[in-house]
DNA sequence: GCCACCTGTCAAAGATTCCTGACACATATC
DNA sequence: GATATGTGTCAGGAATCTTTGACAGGTGGC
């Protein structure tokens, strides 16, 4: 079977994988989980952080697609929650950021209270 | 003669470009750019943003050298700055991240005042 | 019950980034 | 000289990210 083809993403998409990478901690946790999976705790040790800023980086990247992460009950009973890195591939290159830029849905001003049935033409 | 082998960029490289291409404006600036050169008040007033800003963002997009600025001086003498997107090509993926993370510089207590005999391993 | 470990969330403070309006300085044309 | 276009920079406020400490659960073992 042929190889993927040039996948072309959105400007959301690319917008959001890109400033999620583009932090030093983040980038870091990823090399981390790039390693070996991990569950939050042991990885907020491994690359001495906090908790919460982890679980925040964490979400972030997740939001991105970079990062997946699934709530697992570890032998004991204990409730751990394991992050894997996800396999992404992106490319860029002047093209792609033209083509993605021209997709990119003006963030001020969006799905503010997200389900609604948008209705807020109005303004 | 072979292809350029894999540029294996380092943290600091990459965390600058990341977070530079991260941003909706810079993205299209760069956008415009690949569509053709072009000065910075021209470009300024495409994309429909001011100078001072335009130029903040191009400051950012050259410091990650992803484009190029010249002073130009057309033919009736006026001193022009042309910019052009550089031709650049980056590969994303779990291991280049990993392999990037490793080489990041501190940017916490790093060259603040640029220049000095670094002689600060004193903390 | 108490301790150790895990999970998650909040609110408030700190740092950065982003953005705007005003300023200073050139050159060409009217 | 006045006007229009180009360049660049600065100060200050607005908007966002980052970061921390405290809190509220959960389960297992002593």
């Amino acid at each position: 079977m042929p190889e993927a083809p040039p996948p072309a993403p959105t400007g959301d998409e690319l917008l959001k994988v890109l400033s999620a990478l583009g932090n030093p901690h983040r980038m870091r946790i990823v090399a981390a989980l790039t390693e070996s999976r991990n569950y939050v705790s042991a990885l907020a040790r491994l690359i001495g952080m906090g908790r919460p800023l982890l679980h925040m980086h964490l979400q972030r990247l997740e939001a991105a697609g970079l990062v997946a992460g699934t709530l697992e009950v570890a032998e004991d009973g204990k409730t751990v929650k394991y992050y894997d890195v996800t396999p992404f591939f992106y490319q860029l290159t002047p093209r792609v950021i033209a083509r993605a830029a021209a997709t990119i849905t003006d963030t001020t001003e969006t799905d503010r209270t997200a389900g609604r049935s948008a209705k807020e033409e109005a303004k």
